[in-house]
DNA sequence: CGGGCGATTCGCACCAGGTGAGAATCACGG
DNA sequence: CCGTGATTCTCACCTGGTGCGAATCGCCCG
């Protein structure tokens, strides 16, 4: 076991090649042989054995007359593949729709997956349009968003602690948490009331307010949401809180 | 040398990683680790320390309680790279507004890759709305579409003849080239007029008019296009040559 | 036209590391 | 409390991936 610091598990070969894939799209431009050689420390011959096997799947290629690798099709097929497993039916478009019209605001519905977040589906309109720096996929900084803040209330002390030492508390505005024990404390707010709410939190004059989303099992899998300008939300609270309420109602049972 | 059809070219345990994300990714719902033994003929504890593997990179990832692997937030952003890797600059993004507002209809800018087309950008507006078929990604069918034909022309007798033997002539409407050596006349046309034209092979009532754009070694790198109804097509195809035959000569004008 | 320098491929011997089979253990649901 | 299926463990085998060095190729530059 030469684990050094616990991260390397698994099968080499395997991890390679999605560092390779990962090393490939981090860079605009692509990579180079010599440098993704460099980058994974590998022989030059395993490296171009590497590449060509990628390239040979379609996962990276390259302009011709060019010597960068650049992500090729697979990864595009790969990435719309993510999303068709965000699945929405017909009924829970049409409920998210619905809270879209009662509370008059952007709504979202998000899917919880262990530590991930990913949004699934988006309902907006010109009258309220979507937060731009959301987007069908998966979501970051869970302990700033409400239904983040509504995932991190199912977890059970340990398990958050888990999540905490991996993820950290990162901070976007200048009311974001970034003291765990506030943290605690908010989430025992949420369990209390099984709705999560964000005030500009992840975005500056921005507030979030989020129902739970159960399976069959009674298993929380994830919420509806809406987003409403922060200096609106005291107004608003009571109609968003029913609309997200009911919409979340309406998607968990057609569900089960 | 050129195995045409002979698929087990390169390293072997890379395919398998290709072949197990493309296999989770095409089962809407994901699939179990028995599953994933059986399509990849492996051995389950193999399977198993694969998905360990994947799940530890967050390539994968499942439902608390779920049997049923699905595709994770690495992907996700691996698709999102793929993206940032077609890259549009604010010149280019404006040369293709002008050819939208020039032309009064949607306007694509793509670019080429190999056998592959991706459209990297698209400029449009509520009055003039994209086709709903076509997204920012990799695109497929080239022998139907307009930029396609310029790709295809850009080729050699030896080159087209395998992307022919590749992928065939797939047809999508009634009006779709199917027969080699009609695509061959079209394609000799749209070297001679440097500009293609497609009328309702792509997609029924549909027009789309393509000219080609250089990089700064005069070699053919992508397209710009608009699509228009195909009965407006013959009186408004001298404004639209016009319209995007500007908008390539600045896109090529901006890039080198 | 010829040298020269990257980029890419080939050949080969070594052995790390991936593999399969089967058994043990765990997790549920009945 | 048992049975079934999911998951992990153990271990010896041997494939297949690896590195190194050299051979080619392709192209730019003088």
């Amino acid at each position: 076991m030469t684990t050094t610091s616990g991260a390397d598990v698994g099968i080499r070969s395997a991890t390679r090649v999605l560092r390779a894939l990962r090393a490939i799209g981090a860079s605009p431009s692509g990579l180079t042989a010599a440098e993704l050689s460099a980058e994974l420390d590998l022989g030059q011959a395993t490296t171009y054995r590497l590449l060509a096997t990628l390239q040979d799947a379609d996962y990276i290629g390259r302009q011709p007359g060019e010597h960068r690798y650049i992500l090729g099709r697979a990864v595009d097929e790969l990435g719309r593949a993510v999303q068709s497993q965000l699945v929405v039916t017909p009924p829970m478009r049409a409920a998210l729709r619905a809270v879209h019209d009662d509370a008059e605001a952007p709504a979202y519905l998000t899917v919880f997956r262990g530590d991930d977040i990913a949004v699934a589906h988006i309902e907006d309109s010109l009258a309220h349009p979507q937060i731009t720096q959301l987007h069908v996929g998966f979501s970051e900084a869970s302990h700033l968003t409400a239904f983040g803040k509504l995932m991190l209330a199912s977890k059970d002390d340990a398990q958050l602690a888990r999540y905490l030492e991996r993820h950290g508390l990162r901070s976007l505005t200048h009311d974001s948490v970034t003291d765990a024990s506030t943290l605690r404390d908010q989430l025992d707010e949420v369990r209390a009331q099984q709705l999560a709410v964000e005030l500009e939190e992840y975005l500056p004059k921005l507030a979030c307010i989020a129902a739970p989303v159960c399976g069959a099992s009674g298993r929380l899998i994830g919420a509806v949401s809406v987003s409403v300008q922060a200096k609106d939300f005291n107004a608003r609270a009571y109609a968003l809180e029913r609309a997200v309420r009911r919409g979340a109602w309406r998607v968990s049972a057609g569900i089960g």
